[in-house]
DNA sequence: ACTCCACAGGAATTGAGGGGTG
DNA sequence: CACCCCTCAATTCCTGTGGAGT
């Protein structure tokens, strides 16, 4: 076949990197209280008196951490003029660090230069602790304040939280105050915190609101202008992606990537205009690869159980118990060779598919000849599974047959 | 009111894997 | 080399549970 000639698109975008998830705005909208409470947490620093600890909490795409940016950023730059205050600031996403243990590795090495990095494990964790005041000390500034953010991936294993910020009153770090900021997603992660970690590390909450639509208006009017040329977002399309993204999470970054999506289709069909129709397909295109890239990203056996349910569903044969899901599931792992995980393995993969939203459960009690149990069903589309479990090289033999 | 089915799901344990120090 | 440390999934163990049957 012989390929088609590239030609330079309609203009559609003027930029459209202002969409993307990976650009950092220079102002932050709609956030002005929490940027003053902000602000006012750190004061303290300023006046060269011990850091605030401050906790954010709210949802992903509201602004916690691009505000995290900004007012540090201003907090150094106005810090430069006093000459008894220094402060140096350690970013650390706990994204996939799953215990304290696992943070502090990360904040020492985050500390040393590189060739003097420790390893990940094989260590204690008092030692590792050690190794980290130390590694304090020596930094050369009145104030170091950690920012952690996504920690709320530690789960209940919380006791950086707890070291952190009273390093310096138990005397192992004395010549650098410490102040520790905790940004969480979770807005339970609060409440699971130990009754030790919540004394010391909240000393200041922060909470971000959802946006609602009108603000999210506001945001993505802004942002439209930058990215678009003049005159390429049709009628209600603002209102549209706002008022979904709204609905959906109250999240930002997902009402751009609507907004982004919806200029990205209005162009693959060389039109000059973004209108609604490419507004409700963007929706759909967005929804689409999320639960996508989750379930490809599930372990092999959890493909199974879902491939097993998947056979009952082509059958109609759901809701389905899940004893059933499992017989099958047990067929189909030894089919492929692999080792026939247990009854609770395959349990608990079906709580995590169901809590991910991609099967529902059913809780159904026959009393004493039936007694309680669960009935699983497909919550997502059957040709959307169908296609991934198709791309899972040992599980889509099972899929064609 | 009481029994009892058939699980659900929390907690503790195990064991392989990747790594440390002296 | 001997001995210790952290991780993570899987497994074993066990208590809890809601309502049909009696």
């Amino acid at each position: 076949m012989s390929l088609q000639d590239f030609t330079r698109d309609e203009q559609i975008f003027r930029d459209e990197s202002v969409l993307r998830d990976s650009h950092t705005p220079e102002q932050l909208l709609e956030r002005d209280e929490e940027l003053r409470q902000y602000q006012n947490a750190l004061q303290p620093v300023i006046n060269g008196a011990p850091p605030k600890n401050i906790f954010l909490y709210g949802q992903t795409g509201v602004g916690k951490t691009l505000s995290t940016g900004l007012v540090l950023d201003k907090l150094k730059q106005d810090a430069v003029q006093y000459d008894d205050v220094e402060v140096e600031i350690v970013n650390v996403v706990c994204k996939s660090l799953t215990s304290s243990y696992q943070v502090s590795v990360r904040l020492l090495n985050e500390l040393r230069p590189s060739g003097e990095k420790v390893a990940k494990r094989g260590h204690a964790a008092g030692d590792i602790y050690d190794m980290l005041w130390d590694e304090i000390d020596e930094i050369n500034a009145t104030h170091v304040l950690f920012v952690l953010d996504e920690i709320d991936s530690i789960g209940n294993d919380d006791d950086i939280l707890y070291q952190l910020p009273r390093c310096n009153a138990n005397g192992s770090v004395d010549s650098t105050e410490v102040g520790v900021i905790g940004i969480s997603n979770d807005f339970k992660f609060r409440d699971n915190l130990s009754a030790r970690v919540k004394d010391s590390l909240c000393d200041e909450e922060i909470h971000y609101p959802p946006y609602d639509a009108e603000e999210l208006q506001t945001i993505l009017e802004i942002r439209g202008e930058k990215a678009f040329v003049e005159g390429a977002i049709g009628e209600n399309v603002i209102q549209l992606c706002a008022a979904h993204a709204a609905r959906e999470s109250g999240s930002a970054r997902l009402g751009l990537r609507i907004l982004y999506k919806a200029g990205d289709l209005a162009r693959e069909h060389s039109e000059s205009i973004v209108e609604a129709g490419h507004v409700r397909d963007a929706v759909e295109a967005v929804k689409h690869s999320r639960v996508r890239d989750e379930l490809e990203s599930l372990p092999t056996h959890s493909h199974l159980a879902l491939c097993s349910l998947l056979k009952y569903a082509e059958r109609d044969e759901t809701p389905v118990k899940r004893k059933h899901i499992y017989d099958r599931y047990r067929h189909y792992a030894s089919q492929l060779d692999l080792d026939v995980k247990t009854n609770r393995t395959i349990h608990d993969r079906l709580s995590d598919l169901s809590l991910k939203g991609f099967v529902t459960a059913r809780e159904k009690n026959e009393g004493i000849k039936g007694g309680n149990y669960y009935e699983y069903a497909l919550n997502i589309d059957e040709g959307l599974v169908r296609d991934v479990l198709q791309s899972d090289e040992r599980v889509s033999v099972l899929v064609d047959g």
